[in-house]
DNA sequence: GCGTTGTAGTTGAGATATCAACTACTTGAT
DNA sequence: ATCAAGTAGTTGATATCTCAACTACAACGC
């Protein structure tokens, strides 16, 4: 449509900096993965789901409260929830007020396994991450990446309202 | 083991970078596999896979390299190429000297392909992260994305190593 | 009230990813 | 030469993800 045709390709310094940005996003998460499968019960997904839950009063969501901190679609919460349900992780109950919503709780049993790999993960996020970095280096990522986030949410937000 | 028990938690300020780190992280690529989706017959991975054999002599390059060079399974290329062989934007020909090996070869048709995705690829990728930082924030994301990878490329190959 | 539109969550089919074998070849030691 | 160990790549079963319906309820206008 109203879109010209020359591109503004990106500068030498630019490329290196997008592809160190994909490269070491890979291997940072195929690492952080890799010590969640060697050494702890729930993959990164599920444990970071168990601690947005156990930040909440009663240790309770809205499925789609869940979805949006996440980051996750409706769809996928659907079905990781259900197969932590199948393992008693967490449970479902309806939600009082809305008769559509559903709340999702962890159990003991999740907040056990919640425990149980807490240390670990934190273990590995420092090696991987934390320690790795010094701490304005750590300080900038995160604003850095916090207004990534933010460009891209409000993107996101703006495509679903032009149709 | 050898490990002691006592975990160094995250400060405040650690786990807000963290959390920012992620949260950013999954935003982009959700808005960034959307740019895709919508415009482009490509998505991020086969684009990625395209560029880096565009980049090769020959555009032609061994699936092991190729899967190094992507920070991809072995078992993910191939069924990776699998696909896109079967859209004929890429074929398998035998490496010459070993002959386990197999190269892969970006075909006419996948140039054409990527030569039509750039545009809108390298579109999103400003709109969704260079142009939305200052260039001593980009700068600074790329060398310490680079960090980050290069740590957790050593404790890939050490945990390979440590059986 | 009644219809229209929007929101919450689920479902199932198809696409993609992972994991553990497996084949075929190479390398290096004896 | 022969064998053991390592490397390259594939395979297929299973797990997970995505996408497009679909159900059920809520909210709003009239």
């Amino acid at each position: 449509m109203g879109e010209t045709n020359d591109v503004r390709w990106l500068d030498e310094w630019q490329q290196i900096a997008w592809r160190a940005f994909l490269a070491g996003n890979a291997r940072f998460f195929e690492a952080l993965g890799a010590a969640h499968d060697a050494e702890l019960d729930l993959n990164i997904g599920e444990y970071t789901l168990l601690v947005q839950l156990s930040e909440q009063p009663d240790r309770t969501q809205r499925m789609s409260a869940l979805a949006d901190g996440l980051v996750l679609s409706r769809s996928r919460l659907t079905h990781t929830v259900t197969r932590m349900e199948q393992r008693g992780l967490v449970s479902r109950c309806a939600a009082d007020g809305d008769r559509r919503g559903v709340n999702c709780r962890m159990t003991d049993l999740g907040y056990e396994a919640l425990v149980a790999a807490a240390p670990g993960h934190v273990r590995a996020v420092r090696r991987l991450l934390v320690d790795v970095l010094d701490p304005e280096e750590l300080e900038a990522l995160g604003r850095i990446m916090s207004k990534v986030g933010t460009a891209a949410r409000r993107e996101l937000s703006e495509g679903a309202a032009d149709c």
